[in-house]
DNA sequence: TGAGTGACTGTAA
DNA sequence: CTTACAGCCACTC
């Protein structure tokens, strides 16, 4: 079972998202030691919708699998290029160079 | 109570 | 290269 602060751990590791970089939902959840329950990030992060920037994380091919939850599929993608991501069609282009590893937190 | 669904991922064919 | 299947956990009907 996922811990009870399991929401309170994504919405602190969205939230520490570098501006301009992007993270996938398999590396959170891995990052909170519950690698296959992914699903479950993206679950966490529709509780917390608008207490983290959901629109940074994506899945693991960079696509914006999300982008339906911001109401305005359109919305997601504008963050994105708000931030100097470039965002081709609902996909990242580059996703690998915006990539950030939730895991570098204590790296730095 | 049981079955279906989902902001996913990895492996196999 | 694309498509299919299984595992995963919580929620909804």
């Amino acid at each position: 079972m996922l811990p009870p602060n399991f929401i309170d751990d994504v919405y602190r590791i969205v939230r520490s998202i570098p501006h301009g970089k992007v993270t996938s939902y398999g590396a959170i959840a891995k990052s909170l030691g519950v690698a296959r329950s992914s699903r479950m990030v993206g679950w966490a992060l529709n509780k917390s919708l608008h207490t983290v920037p959901a629109h940074r994380v994506v899945n693991r091919n960079g696509l914006l699998t999300g982008k339906a939850a911001f109401g305005n599929q359109n919305e997601m993608k504008n963050l994105l290029e708000q931030e100097g991501i470039e965002v081709q069609g609902d996909q990242i282009v580059n996703f690998q160079k915006y990539f950030w590893d939730p895991d570098s937190l204590g790296d730095v």
